[in-house]
RNA sequence: GUGAAUGUAGCUCAGUUGGUUAGAGCACCAGAUUGUGGCUCUGGGGGUCGCGGGUUCGAAUCCCGUCAUUCACCCCA
């Protein structure tokens, strides 16, 4: 126990970080270039946040949550998701009153009690973005060309968009109804789980695995042939706004998302490479949201998107990612004697803003090499013997093997010409 | 929450029907080379066989529990 992470969380360790610090700078690079500014929320909120907004009903609040008091006797939760804080921090600073739509994106650990496998943890990084304060459809495109262009940056390719609309309260009512009535009519030949799902939530039904239950909604009535005439134009106005940047995607009808608060447009993106967990970013519009948590009635849209499963789709598909910088020195004492007089060169290198390094462990000239190799720093930097009564060093470039003695006011200077 | 598989050195894996001091390759450290890395050779360190219990004269091997990982279900990110 004492040396074992817990279930669902993991070290990234430096050779990993390189590559999250990777991708975190092209989240930041994106976000400024669509005018989405960072927003840093709590970890934990008070539970009752994500009840209102998550949804009773969901599995996130049924069972994923990690909930405890807290020593004044709060009823706090560990986010297990973060449109619910940003839309929280969007009404408690009055976010309403300024210029709209508010565009904000966030990054860092979300929390779910779930089973691990690959691609799933109990602590995981999310990326997220929203956009708060219009219903204008080119703002729906906008977040998932966002997600697209991240994408396309870090070299990952062959992803699939699937695109759905889930219409409004009003109209989704009328295809519940519809719906309900059409399963209910089958309902010997449903699964156990779907039976389970009639009255709690049937537009789940939809998306089950089970061949029995495809078999049955393959002929159910559909969302879209129900949607009212203002959710039908949104929606045909984000398609085209799609097509127009040419952002290829599927529509889904069996697409339901299991968030309470989705309202017109929802969407996935895919990549087929993951295995069982291969939704790689989720999102879609959330109107009633923002009215729901006691603010003024907002429409809003964002999305968001596993970083783990990123990470691992990069990593798959063998998307290059930016070697890590070596040192420019390494600088090797000669002797024991000359240790303290290394660790006083390798401070003026850092100093002068070079990246360098030394052997910590008093060892052999050889060992040190070894080390300087390893460490595949472009020079060593030899401290020591006749040189340093000269008050010379001897450098050596470690691809060509060639060395030469260079006075020690000049080290800087030739380090700083030569990379 | 349900079902299944796996767990031996830092890593990848051997380990016979239960039988003496549990092995290999790579990695690590040192020497060959007394002021010079990569290649080669030689040597060395490193294991509570995931953990706990049981069966047995004897358990890495068989049984039970537990923890962890992976896969499927569920769900999503």
């Amino acid at each position: 126990m004492l040396t074992t992470a817990p279930r669902g969380t993991r070290d990234i360790l430096p050779e990993e970080a390189a590559q999250w610090q990777y991708v975190e700078s092209n989240i930041r690079q994106c976000c400024l270039l669509y005018g989405y500014g960072e927003i840093r929320p709590p970890l934990f909120e008070h539970t009752e946040l994500f009840l209102r907004s998550v949804g009773e009903t969901t599995d996130i609040v049924e069972k994923e949550m990690y909930t405890f008091r807290d020593r004044g006797g709060r009823n706090i939760t560990l986010r297990p998701e973060a449109t619910a804080s940003t839309v929280r921090a969007y009404l408690e600073h009055n976010l309403y009153a300024g210029p709209q739509p508010v565009k904000m994106y966030y990054l860092g650990p979300m929390f779910r009690y779930d089973r691990p496998q690959a691609g799933r943890y109990r602590q995981f990084s999310q990326f997220g973005i929203e956009a708060i304060g219009t219903q204008d459809p080119t703002m729906d495109a906008e977040v998932i060309s966002v997600a697209l262009d991240f994408y396309c940056r870090l070299g990952l390719t062959g992803l699939e968009v699937q695109l759905n609309s889930i219409g409004c309260p009003k109209c989704r009512q009328d295809y519940r109804q519809a719906l309900l009535n059409y399963l209910s009519q089958h309902r010997g030949q449903l699964c156990r789980t779907c039976l389970s799902r009639l009255d709690r939530n049937p537009l789940r039904v939809l998306d089950c695995k089970e061949e029995g239950c495809q078999a049955i909604t393959a002929d159910a009535p559909r969302m879209l042939t129900y949607l009212c005439s203002e959710c039908d134009e949104h929606f045909k106005a984000v398609q085209e706004c799609l097509q127009s940047i040419e952002a290829h995607y599927v529509i889904n009808p069996a697409l339901v998302r299991g968030l309470d608060y989705y309202t017109k447009t929802v969407f996935e993106i895919v990549w087929p490479g993951l295995g069982a967990q291969a939704a790689i970013c989720g999102g879609g519009r959330y109107d009633g949201l923002i009215e729901e948590c006691g603010g003024p009635s907002t429409p809003a849209v964002g999305f968001a998107m596993g970083l783990d499963r990123v990470l691992l789709a990069i990593q798959k598909a063998g998307a290059a990612v930016p070697a890590a910088k070596t040192p420019l020195a390494y600088v090797v004492a000669l002797s024991a004697a000359d240790n303290q007089e290394a660790f006083r060169i390798l401070t003026r290198l850092r100093r002068a803003d070079i990246i360098s390094d030394k052997d910590y462990r008093q060892t052999s000239l050889r060992a040190q090499l070894k080390a300087a190799d390893r460490s595949r720093a472009r020079y060593a930097v030899l401290v020591g013997g006749i040189e340093r009564t000269q008050g010379m060093v001897a450098v050596r470039n470690m691809t060509t093997g060639e060395q030469h003695e260079i006075p020690l006011d000049q080290l800087i200077t030739f380090l700083q010409e030569g990379r």
